[in-house]
Order: structure tokens, then sequence, then C-alpha cells
DNA sequence: CCGAATCCGTGGGGATACTG
DNA sequence: CAGTATCCCCACGGATTCGG
């Protein structure tokens, strides 16, 4: 038995459990930027600016306060550099780096299910 | 090489089609009470009555609501018995069922993140 | 018992302008 | 370049009431 499944096993003794760790998930990835800033950054550091072209119809004030609520929780990791004028990367923490196993899922659920809805076999 | 691995590699050759892939997956989730109404599915068809009981805090008007919105993504199946007071059922659709696979890798991943945010190792 | 209809408050998020 | 400050709108969701 794999440690994962028995982190599953755990958390499916307790249903509430399982609720709450599912919406710790979801609650990082809640709104509608959080995961087109984390795709962006699983190529790599990037700049701001670099980031706010990177991510179609973005604001800079919206940008900034996601970066912000990410690091927070200790998704993304934020680097001044002492140049002229300032430079500032953002880069993925390993803890947001693992989420990209989440979200192969949720991305091969989401194929799946548009599939089965345009050929409408919804049951 | 896996059915699901062959998928995933499709969706990754493009990230715009990555990132909305997910999103289909974030928007049947999405809002406040859709999780716990699947998670209380998850173990088996429940009426109307019994959900509102099981699901705290959770009003009678958005128990329809969001029934409904996901009885029109194709995740809830509702099933009308002609008895008298009339009762409904609900229960998962396949599609309703196959989100388990996605839910154990979020509730998975939020476990392991509460872990290192209490024990402070942000990076 | 199972909802639909209505009213209403809150806050997430857009637009724009400004600072260091 | 890398953000802040301010204003404003509207959709989400709560409370309550009514109908089959």
């Amino acid at each position: 038995m794999s440690t994962f499944e028995k982190e599953l096993k755990n958390v499916k003794s307790c249903s509430s459990e399982f609720i709450l760790a599912v919406n710790d998930t979801l609650n990082v990835l809640n709104g509608k930027w959080k995961l087109p800033i984390i795709g962006t950054l699983l190529f790599g550091k990037k700049r701001f600016r670099e980031m706010e072209r990177c991510i179609p119809n973005i604001t800079a004030r919206m940008l900034s306060k996601e970066l912000k609520e990410l690091e927070l929780n200790g998704m993304v990791k934020r680097t001044v550099y002492d140049t002229i004028p300032v430079c500032i990367e953002y880069e993925l923490t390993k803890s947001g780096k693992s989420l990209t196993l989440v979200l192969d899922s949720m991305a091969v659920w989401g194929l799946r299910h548009r599939k089965i809805a345009m050929t409408s076999e919804k049951a």
C-alpha cells in the first residue's frame, strides 16, 4: 500500500475531513486568476510585467492581489533583486509545483467530461 | 503508455487548453455547496430533505439551486416517484462518480499542504 | 415534502489613475 | 518596472414567503 493510498484511506474514513481537505485545495485555486497565474509559472520564473503580458485581460491590480494571496498560501516565492530599476521574480514553491498532480487529474477529467457532454451521454 | 497518460500528453501540448480543461472542472465544483452536496451523494441516493439535514447550514433555496446546476452539468440524476406525497431522489451520474478520482487527489494534496503550512516549511 | 419566487446585502473583481 | 488607491457594478448567496 503506497503512502498516497494510506493517506487517502485516512481521509475517507471521516467524510467531513475529506470535504475540508478538498476545500483547502479549492480555496488555493479559487478566483478567476489563480489558475492562469500558476499555469504561466509552471514553465519557470517570471517577472511581473512578463506575467501581465502572458495572461490575457488580467489587470495589474488583480495580478498583484492574486500573487500576494498565492505567496501567503505558500504557493509562490517572490524574490527581489537590488538592481536599478528593481527586478522582481516570481516562481512556484515546492507546494506550488506539487499542485501539478492535482491539476493534471482535473485537466483529464475536464476533457473527458466535455467529450461526454458533447455527445450528450449525460447519464 | 496508459490512456490517462496519452490524454494528459495531448492536453499539456497546448497550455491554454490545459487551463481551459482545468477550469471546466473547477466550474463544476465552484460555489459554496457543490462539494458538500457531491460528498453526501457519494454514499448513495438521497432525498431532498435528507440532504438538507446532512449538510450543515444549507438552505432549501441553495440546495435546490445547486442541485439544478449539477443536474444541468450532468453530475446528478433526479428521479421522481409518483407517490403521495411525491418522493424525489437524487444520485450521482457516471460523470459525477468519476469526479471522485479528482476529489481524492485534491484531498490528499490539501492534507499534505496543511501539514506543510503548519510546520511553516513554506518553501 | 419539495421546491419556486422575491427581496436584498456583501464582496469579488473590473476600470482608471497615481506612486516610488 | 512593479505595484497602490479609488470607485463601482453585479453575481453569489442568505432570509423569507408562497405553491403543488
